[in-house]
DNA sequence: ATTCATTTGTCCGTATGTATA
DNA sequence: GTATACATACGGACAAATGAA
């Protein structure tokens, strides 16, 4: 009935096989982080284009944070491990062109966060609990200190439970999406006036939390980080879009 | 105390203050989808700079999806609308590099998806239930045809709920964790021996997900679509990863 | 501490196939 | 169908930067 079917063709440029073969050689894990590629000169070499071929395909490597060079390096372009500074730059471009809101992000984090605190409640280890109460007890120190480091043990608070979770997508994606939404926020925070009242509030939160994770109480410790969250972020969160953030508070 | 906090300087490329303008116009919106920049030879005088230093830039924004230009195209390089392309690109990187697993994978997904069923119990209006009944109808008529047309019909059910949530960021990580998991398990799935059976569970499922949607019943709904994805690709997981999703379960 | 060969960043010119008017 | 402008790819060149002798 139907003869053989023949996909399309499309015109591959030169530096788009390059960048397919040393990212193949890179995901596959045959060239590992801190080895070195050759140089640009001995890649023209090998792939038999020019020089322009082989640096337009390293920079499509470099912004997809594979590999990074540096000039007049002898030893040639470095091979990084994995960031997720790519990730974490197509989702900014997401907020901004398609004017992701931030009612959308913060629903996001609540659940995910929740979800990391669920998992963390079931499967932490007592380091993990040490963890977090340590980075609570930084959060108490810094209340009379400067904010950011405030802030700075609040991430860690949020990042020993990410990181409880045993979850790796869970803890990069919360990592990504806070410090998005921290960006698109940052002079607010830095201008309300009850930020210590809300940093105590938020201190004592994490230590409702903790509670219930230590307690294993999974359920528990999801519901008030939902609601930590909430109450952390609403008055920065437009009227209209807070009952989404509620329906995830019953 | 201390004296003037100084930043430590990176020496910033020609090409890199390039992809810095004209990522920041397209962001910003003062370039729309669809318009063109300028050809190669008219940047290279705006910019001041060489033709290679143009096209690398060209080649970066490019691989952030963010413009297309085709050989020949007397209009320039065009500007795209956002896809989640990028997003897509890194997250399976994040997956071969860091060795993440299936089983964080499909946890992943219950997670959010759970939380899709959820918001959209809440939110969704009686077009976006039809358009969910509708995908279990081609998902039905498709258990006696191929498994392509079956799992498009069930990425469109997702897709309805997803879209239902109200929340892009949700949607658009389901989408693509969704794609990466089915790279990861396509050829196992297309083995099954009961992939009949299968089929026929999960449509029994979803119609118990759709009911409790309809009834507004969002901690339901995320129970069982939670359930509905365990059942669905246990069979795929390492037994030592299946107590982690079964933590999502009660 | 300095020199020196090598590498990257950037520039220029040219040839070729392609898409649009 | 032709002409024009375009992107792709090539090769050669020089300055700044790096690491090693």
């Amino acid at each position: 009935m139907s003869g053989p079917r023949f996909e399309p063709v499309r015109t591959v440029r030169a530096y788009e096989r390059i960048v397919e073969q040393i990212e193949e050689a890179v995901e596959s894990g045959s060239l590992q982080p801190g080895e070195r590629l050759p140089s640009e000169r001995e890649l023209m070499a090998q792939f038999a284009v020019s020089r322009s071929t082989v640096r337009e395909a390293l920079r499509v490597l470099q912004a997809r944070g594979l590999v990074r060079s540096r000039p007049g390096d002898p030893h040639g372009a470095e091979v990084l491990p994995f960031s997720p500074a790519a990730l974490h730059k197509s989702m900014t471009t997401l907020a901004r062109v398609d004017e992701l809101s931030l009612g959308e992000l913060v629903q996001f984090r609540m659940v995910l966060d929740a979800s990391a605190n669920l998992l963390a409640a079931r499967l932490r280890t007592d380091e993990e609990l040490a963890e977090m109460a340590a980075a609570i007890e930084r959060m108490r120190a810094a209340v009379a200190g400067s904010y950011d480091e405030f802030s700075a043990a609040d991430v860690a608070f949020h990042d020993a439970v990410a990181g409880a979770s045993r979850n790796k997508l869970i803890q990069i994606c919360t990592d990504v999406v806070r410090s998005i939404v921290l960006d698109l926020i940052a002079e607010k925070i830095a201008a309300a006036a009850d930020r210590e009242a809300l940093m105590r509030q938020t201190i004592r939160h994490h230590e409702e939390v903790l509670a219930a994770i230590r307690a294993g109480e999974g359920l528990l410790a999801a519901r008030l980080s939902r609601q930590s969250m909430y109450d952390y972020y609403v008055g920065y969160v437009p009227e209209e879009e807070r009952p989404a953030l509620r329906t995830l508070l019953e």
